[in-house]
This record gives structure tokens, C-alpha cells and sequence, in this order.
DNA sequence: CGAATGACAAAAAATAAAATATGTTATTTG
DNA sequence: CAAATAACATATTTTATTTTTTGTCATTCG
């Protein structure tokens, strides 16, 4: 069945993802993915160096398509002020991590476990997002909204304070219910802050 | 020699702590723990209703003696502002943090489980740091310094905001050399969010 | 010849059996 | 009788063993 079509990288993932959905992170092997693709385990070995190797491009692929690409969207909205998109693009991701905690749990499991293990994917996907939101904080500064400052900096600032809201680590902390509030009077002491 | 002097609640928890440090919080048994206080294990049931309790209270005895204690007398100092304060008392919390993962590892490999386990006497640990923090919050808005609001809300935002500085399920991130230029971009806007 | 295979060694994980630890309680001790 | 013990049942951990999985590579296939 080897050469019915080729077997690309992009072919790959998506059964990886779909093995891993099923089986859930723990009880995946590279033989289940092969599998799954009906090719031998060691081809797989063609295309990624390692079992590592390969749930790391999982997870970059579904933090790329899950998270990043939704919240592009609201960076390129032109209605409303600044503050309004940026607290759009903030409850957008914080919406995310909690859906994908309670709906796609695999998934959102396998996030974890990289997050802890391989800094170096998670290091990007961070770089990425907070590229995104420093082009919001820079419209308002520009714009005299905001008061100046180097956008970068301070949206990597607004990352950071906010992690307890959007980092895995504190997912247990999520289901407490008094998280609401507590984002909201996180973001009214950073907006004041940000606020010229 | 179960006579020789009674058996205090305070004597145990010397023991296990000491005990805990020695062998870390994997390898130590309640047996051990009696053994080193010539009891059996029986009698630690007569003052502690399960191991986990007794960790627990091993806990919450280090995270007052280790960290609330010391972050006490910054709160009533009197000379400087209150953001100065403020900000020593948070960088005495970030410091004795990152002190003890290196200096106190099993301690703190204790409380980092007990983070996870059990929410009750974290809980606690952080609503008597934020209402330390709230006494230096309203001595600011009371001078003016601040602008006027409710100071245990804001001092527990300040907390939430700066989780990443201090709570242990970041603990890895605090090696990687930009904490201290991310701490002070993330101060920076908390601050200049809560001056009036 | 480029891509995939399948046989293989080494590493890791699952299983089963033995040993230790936790938690309870009837009995002992001062 | 208050406090501690020691014997016990249950649960958990450790250890030794078997099985599976990972990763490599010489060979095969189209």
C-alpha cells in the first residue's frame, strides 16, 4: 500500500493527531501511528528524528491552528479602541485554553506535557503570540491611547501578568470560579497602567 | 521512653520536618518519622488524622516560619513610599523563593506537592500574604500615593499578576536569566496602574 | 535510486510477586 | 483513664521479570 499516494509530513500529523485524540498522549506509540497510515514504524523515522520530535510538531501545528490563527483575527480588527481589542484578544485566549481543557482534553494534555518538556516549541508559540499583541498595544500607541514605550516589552509585560489566566500550569485553578473576577481586576490595574 | 517528656504537637512536627530534609518527601515514612522521635507510628495517629495532614502541617509551619514571617517586617517599616514597600516586599518573596528551591530543595519539593494536593492550606498561605500586602496598598492610597480602591482586591490582583515570579509551578522558568528584565517591565505597569 | 521495509539491539513500560507503609483497634502501661 | 503500643488488615511501593516500544540499518521494492 506504499505508494498509493505519497506520504508527507502534513499526512502524517493529521493521523498522529487523530491517534493521539483517541488513545490520548500516554498510550500512543509510533507503531499505533503507523498504523494508522498503514506504512511501517520505521518510515516514520524518515520524516521526524524522534517520538519527541514528532509530538513536538503535533502540538506546534495544533497550538498554530487552534490558538494563534483564531486570535489573528482580532488583531486586525479595526472597530473599537485598542483596549477593547486587546481585552477581546485576551478573553479569546483564556476562552481557548479553558474549551480545549474541557473538550479536547488529549490534546490539551499532550500541550501540557510539552510545555514541561521542550521549551523550545513553546518558546515560539509565546514569541508568536505576544508579536500579536504588541501590533494591538502599538495601534494604541500610536493612536495616544496608550502611552509610549516600546510595544514589544510591554506586551511580553501583559503576557506575563496574565499567565496565571492562560499558562496549563494553573489549569486546576481555572474550574474555581472566582477566576472571572479575578481577571477582571487583574486587567483594570494593567489597563490603568497602559492607559496615557 | 514514651515518658520522658509528652509528646507535642510541635515536638512531632520538628521531628518530621527535620526527618523530611533529610530524606525528602518521596523517602520518608511515618515510620520514620516515629523512629526518630522513640514513638510508634501509632501514637503520630492520636495527633495527626493521616500522613497527608501531617505533611500538610509541616507545610504550613515552614511556609509561615520561612516566608510570611520575614515578609512581615517590610510591611511596617515607615520610611519610603509605599510602592517601595511594595515593591521590596515582592522582591523579598520573589528572592526567598528562589532561595529555598536551591538551598531547601526538599522543603520546597514539599510545598510545591502540597500546592498541587492540597488547596486548603495554600489557600490560606495566600489570603494572609495578600492581606499583608493590602496594609502597604492602603497605607498608599490613604497617603494619596495610590489611587483610591478597594486595597484586598488590588493586592490580590498585584499577587495574581506576579504568579509567575512566585509560584512554584513556574519554578523551571526562574533559571532562565530574563525573569529579573520581565519582572521589572511587568512592575513597571502594575505600578504605574496603581498610582493616582 | 529514492523510499519503504522488517529484522534487530537497546531502552522503556507493563506485569506479577514480595516487601513496606498506612491506618485501625484491642490491649497494655504508668 | 489518658496515652501509647503492638498486632493486624489494607493499600502502596519496590523489585525482578517479561513484554512492548523506540530507534537503527542492511536489505528490498517499484
Amino acid at each position: 500500500m506504499s505508494h498509493d499516494q505519497i506520504l508527507t509530513r502534513d499526512a502524517i500529523l493529521d493521523a498522529a493527531e487523530q491517534v493521539l485524540r483517541r488513545y490520548g498522549p500516554e498510550k500512543t506509540s509510533v507503531v499505533d501511528i503507523a498504523k494508522a497510515l498503514n506504512v511501517s514504524h520505521g518510515t516514520l523515522y524518515r520524516h521526524f528524528a524522534s517520538k519527541a520530535a514528532l509530538r513536538e510538531a503535533v502540538t506546534e501545528r495544533w497550538l498554530d491552528a487552534s490558538i494563534s490563527a483564531p486570535l489573528e483575527a482580532i488583531v486586525h480588527r479595526t472597530d473599537g479602541s485598542a483596549a477593547d481589542r486587546l481585552r477581546s484578544w485576551m478573553e479569546a485566549l483564556i476562552q481557548a485554553k479553558r474549551t480545549y481543557l474541557a473538550q479536547d482534553a488529549e490534546m490539551f494534555a499532550m500541550y501540557t506535557a510539552v510545555t514541561v518538556e521542550s521549551v523550545a516549541v513553546i518558546h515560539a508559540h509565546v514569541d508568536h503570540l505576544v508579536r500579536q499583541m504588541a501590533q494591538i498595544v502599538e495601534g494604541g500607541m500610536r493612536s495616544g491611547e496608550f502611552k509610549a514605550g516600546r510595544p514589544e516589552d510591554v506586551a511580553r509585560a501583559l503576557f506575563s501578568a496574565t499567565a496565571r489566566f492562560h499558562h496549563p500550569a494553573h489549569a486546576q485553578e481555572w474550574l474555581s470560579g472566582t477566576m472571572d473576577a479575578d481577571f477582571e481586576a487583574v486587567w483594570r490595574l494593567l489597563l490603568s497602567g497602559l492607559a496615557a
